[in-house]
DNA sequence: TAAACATATTAATTTTTTCTAATATGTTTT
DNA sequence: AAAACATATTAGAAAAAATTAATATGTTTA
């Protein structure tokens, strides 16, 4: 039970802020996924995709084994999806006047 | 119950992603504050932290009303506060084991 | 063991965010 | 109505993140 520094906090919610990284992620969702799959799946580009794989591993988000010349991608748990699913909840409520983010100070 | 376009999604988890509006969001996650006293709480800037409260505000995360000179702000609705909950939640289980995100593409 | 395949790493460039400082707007008080 | 106060806006500079292309690493298959 240990205080969540901000740091870990901000690294770990910096995990979803970016488009292809929730890409991943929507693909992972239920069922883990090889590289290639993920790359194919997000139309991304191999080192790219590869780079943000690395990134979510290093946010916590994502968790990797190796079988033979595959590495397969997943959630870390299930508290991640559900974190997903809580995402797209809140959102509904929000969703309609959301105004445009336009003084993207972020 | 309108499907949740990735853009929308995108822009209201952004406004969790940095210190700064971590820092506001925690400021009034109980009760409403003026800009002045978020400026305190937070040893921010003024200029700065209004900035970071517009993108707040665009995020779909707080929302604000004049009264007189002053403004203020509070967390759009009780989920907001339910998310930020489960943020530290989620971060719990995942703490101990989240590498450095050294490669930011992130 | 060489070629093919899957993934990772690196470095350079581009794009996006953030910060700072100056100034503007709007409200109240004197 | 001028001064003081609270907040917002703008523009430019600085910092951080993302993309791309090239190359490297490691595994399997022929």
């Amino acid at each position: 039970m240990t205080i969540t520094t901000m740091e870990t906090k901000l690294k770990f919610i910096h995990g979803f802020s970016n488009k292809i990284r929730l890409q991943i992620l929507e693909a992972i969702k239920f069922e883990e996924k090889t590289v290639s799959q993920i790359v194919e799946e997000t139309n991304g580009n191999q080192s790219n995709i590869s780079q943000h794989l690395a990134c979510l591993k290093g946010c916590g988000l994502i968790v990797s084994r190796q079988e033979g010349k595959y590495v397969y991608y997943s959630l870390r748990n299930a508290k991640i999806h559900e974190l997903l699913d809580m995402f797209d909840l809140v959102l509904e409520d929000v969703e309609n006047d959301v105004a445009c983010c336009q003084n993207h100070v972020d």
